[in-house]
DNA sequence: TTGTAGGCGTTATCAA
DNA sequence: TTGATAACGCCTACAA
C-alpha cells in the first residue's frame, strides 16, 4: 500500500515544517515568498489535496449541512435541493442529502429519526429539514422529543414545517396570497363548485391550504362542500385516483384545486382519459409551480411556492447563523403567487 | 462552550478505559458483561454518538461513496440516485451527491473536474459517475488525463459512460434489445418514416441510439432520413422545439423516437398544441421509462433502461470491490426492454 | 478481558 | 516568519 501524501511529505521535500505547509494551505498566516513557491511546486508535483476529514477533525467543523427530505425525485423537493446545493457550494459548504422515502408520513418516524442520528454522527454543522414528519399536525411525542433535543446539538432550519415552539429557524411560504389570487380567479370564472384533492388531513400543507381556500371562498359567500375534499397522498397516482372519484359523483365540481402539481397532473390525466375536457368541462389548478405544469397540455395553472427562493433563504439563514452573523428573525415568510396557464376556464 | 462528549467521558464515568468503550462501540472485541452494561447506561444517559469524522480518520475509510451526475432533478437520474442511496444505506454506506448542472456538456469540464477534487478531499471510498463528460464522444484531453489519474486514487464505477481503456467498472445498458423491439413494433405498425429527436451528436447515448435505430431499420430495408434527426439537448423544451421543427416540414415523419422521456413529453406537448393527434397522426416513443411517461395522455411508449437495476448493480459492484470481494468482470450489461403504452399506433 | 500508547492528517498555540 | 508540539476523537497493536 502506497503511503498517503500528507503535509509532512510536502514539508520534507520542500525543506520546511508541516506547520508552514499548513499555513500555506489555509492562507491564514504569511509564509515567505521563496518557500511559498517551493511548497507550491511540490504540491503540484504530487497533485496533493488536503484531507478534509483530518481538517474537519482539527477544525471541529465540517462545512457541511445535512438536508433531510422525503424524496428528491419529487420535482418540488428536487428543485429546492438543487438550488440549496448550488447556493451552499457558492458559500463554501457542501450538503449531505438524506431521503426518508420509506417513512410512512403519518405513523412510522423511524427512518427519519435514524437519519437524524446518522447525519449528526457525521458532524454536520447544521441541519435542514423539509417535508416529512415536521409537516405532521399530530407529531409523535418521541419524535417531538428527539427533534427538541436536536435543537441543542446543532442549528436547525425547517422549510415549511409546522412544529411550534421549537427553537429553530423557519422558512415558510405564505400560501394565503397565492390562494386568494387563485380563488379570486376561479370565482371570476364563475366557479362555485370547487373541489380540493390530494394530501392527508393530518399533514400541514394539506390542511393549511384547504382552510385558506375555505376562508377565501367565504369572502364570496361560497361554501365548501366537504364531499369534494378527497384525501390521498401527494403523488401523480393520487391525482388520478381522486379525480376518478370526483368524476363518478352525480354532483360534480366544476373546478379542482390539487394539493400539488403532481396531483394536478394525475387529475388531468384521468380527466382526459375519461373524456372530460380540461379546461372546458373541468378546471384544474395545482401548487408548487414545478416544471411538470409545463409538460402537459393544457399547461397547469398553479400557485408558485418559489422553491428556489425557499432554498436560497434556508441556506443563507443557516450559514449566516453559523458564521456568527446572528439574527433574531427566526421566521422568514416567502410570498406565493398565482401563475396563470391554460388549465382553467369559465365554468359552465 | 460545552465540552464534547467523547469515549473518554463515557470511559471515565463507567470506570473503564477509552479502549474498552471503543471495543464496546465497534463490537470487534469482547467486553465483560458488567462493564458492557455500565457503558451502555452512560451512553444512553448522554445520548452519546461516536464522532464519524474521528472514526473515519482513524479507520482510513469513510464508508461513503461519491456520486457525480448532472442533475438529480431529471427523473432518470433522480431514480438512479434514489435507488443507489437506498442500496448503499442498506449496505452501511452513505452517498455524497454532486450535481454538475452548470457544466456545458460539450465544452467546459471545469465544474465536473472541480467536483471530483472536492469529493476526493472528502476521502470518499469510491466514486460513481453517471452522465456528464463521460458520455462525451470527444472528451477533452485534460479531462481524460484527470479521470485517468483518478483511477489510481479511488475505485471508479461509471454508469453508461463511454470512455474506453479506462481502468474502472462499467455498468451499461444494452440499448440494442430494446431498440430492436421498438423498431420491430413501429414497422409492424407500418411506420417507415421515423424521426429521431433530442440529444447532441457528440454525446454517447444520442449517437448510440441513433446508430442502432438505423441498423435496426436497415434489417427491413428502410433507410433513415437524416433530415429527421433534430439535434438539441435532453430537456422537455428540446422536445417541444424539435417537434415544432418536424411539424413544419413538408415531408413529415409518421413516428418520432425521442432520445429520452423528457424530450418525448415535450414532443407530445407540441404535437397536441399544434393540433396533431397522437398517436393517430403521429406516433411518439421515448427512452428511460421514467414516471413522466405515465403523467401524460396518451401515456408514452418507451424503452426501459432499468434505472433501479443500474443503480443497484453499480453500488453492489463498488462495495464488493471495496470489501475485497474482487471480480474481474469489469463490465456489466443491463438489458433494456420495450414498454408498450399508448403513444404509438398504426401509420396512415 | 483490559489498559497504555501511538497513529490517522490537520490546525493552532506558543516560543523562538 | 518559522518550527515544535499539543490537540481533535477514535481505533488498534501490544503488553499485561
Amino acid at each position: 500500500m502506497k503511503k498517503n501524501i500528507t503535509i509532512y511529505t510536502i514539508a520534507e521535500e520542500a525543506g520546511v515544517s508541516a506547520a508552514t505547509v499548513s499555513r500555506f494551505l489555509t492562507g491564514k498566516a504569511k509564509v515567505n515568498e521563496s518557500k511559498r513557491k517551493r511548497i507550491d511546486e511540490i504540491i503540484k508535483k504530487y497533485n496533493y489535496r488536503p484531507n478534509a476529514i483530518a481538517r474537519n477533525l482539527s477544525n471541529q467543523a465540517t462545512k457541511t449541512l445535512g438536508f433531510i427530505m422525503p424524496d428528491v425525485t419529487a420535482p418540488f423537493y428536487g428543485t429546492v435541493f438543487l438550488e440549496a446545493e448550488r447556493v451552499a457550494l457558492e458559500m463554501g459548504y457542501s450538503i449531505l442529502l438524506c431521503n426518508t422515502m420509506n417513512d410512512n408520513v403519518l405513523t412510522n418516524t423511524n427512518v427519519e429519526m435514524n437519519y437524524i442520528d446518522f447525519i449528526l454522527e457525521k458532524q454536520v454543522d447544521g441541519l435542514i429539514i423539509m417535508g416529512g414528519h415536521i409537516d405532521n399536525l399530530r407529531t409523535a411525542p418521541e419524535y417531538l422529543e428527539r427533534i427538541n433535543a436536536l435543537t441543542n446539538q446543532v442549528p436547525l432550519v425547517m422549510i415549511n414545517g409546522e412544529i411550534r415552539g421549537l427553537d429553530c429557524y423557519n422558512i415558510r411560504s405564505d400560501s394565503k396570497v397565492g390562494i386568494n389570487q387563485l380563488v379570486d380567479y376561479l370565482v371570476s370564472l364563475n366557479h362555485e363548485k370547487i373541489a380540493f384533492i390530494g394530501g392527508y388531513m393530518d399533514i400541514q400543507p394539506t390542511m393549511r391550504r384547504l382552510e385558506i381556500i375555505q376562508e377565501s371562498l367565504a369572502r364570496y359567500g361560497i361554501g365548501f362542500n366537504d364531499k369534494w375534499f378527497i384525501e390521498d397522498d401527494f403523488s401523480v397516482q393520487a391525482g388520478k385516483d381522486s379525480m376518478e372519484k370526483l368524476l363518478k359523483m352525480n354532483d360534480r365540481p366544476t373546478a379542482v384545486i390539487c394539493v400539488n402539481d403532481m396531483v394536478a397532473v394525475g387529475a388531468l390525466h384521468t380527466a382526459m382519459k375519461m373524456g372530460v375536457k380540461v379546461p372546458e368541462e373541468m378546471s384544474i389548478a395545482g401548487f408548487d409551480n414545478t416544471y411538470l405544469t409545463e409538460c402537459v397540455v393544457p399547461e397547469i395553472t398553479t400557485v408558485d411556492l418559489q422553491p428556489k427562493k425557499l432554498a436560497k433563504t434556508a441556506i443563507e439563514t443557516m450559514i449566516k447563523h453559523l458564521e456568527g452573523d446572528m439574527t433574531d428573525k427566526k421566521e422568514i415568510i416567502i410570498k406565493t403567487q398565482l401563475v396563470l396557464r391554460d388549465s382553467c376556464s369559465i365554468a359552465r
